[in-house]
DNA sequence: GTGGAGG
DNA sequence: CCTCCAC
């Protein structure tokens, strides 16, 4: 499938040390944006998931500015950093805005 | 390499 | 029409 095959994935293992290019949204040409701008890696994206409140505002406008994601895109990537906090961290705040 | 989605 | 992700 689409996006419910890498999400499913992605969740159920947290591949934290990954290449970005495995996060759902995330393939090749963004992948390598988002590694040419220091975040090649899962955790570094995450990171900054975390940094910006899980603001889905704000990580799809830092993942449009800095790799050029779009709207499928940078909600295909949200969704699945968000889940992935959400189920493995617990849930530190709900704030998931669609 | 092909198909589908979005810009 | 072109770019990008997923298969």
């Amino acid at each position: 499938m689409t996006t419910s095959q890498k999400h499913k994935d992605f969740i159920c293992k947290p591949m934290v040390d990954k290449a970005v290019e495995t996060l759902p949204g995330i393939g090749k040409v963004l992948g390598g944006r988002l590694r040419a701008n220091g975040y090649g890696k899962v955790k570094n994206v995450e990171n900054q998931f975390l940094l910006l409140g899980k603001d889905a505002a704000a990580f799809r406008q830092w993942l449009r500015d800095t790799c050029g994601a779009n709207t499928k895109q940078s909600g295909d990537c949200y969704k699945c950093l968000y889940e992935l906090c959400n189920l493995c961290c617990g849930n530190i705040q709900k704030r998931y805005i669609p």
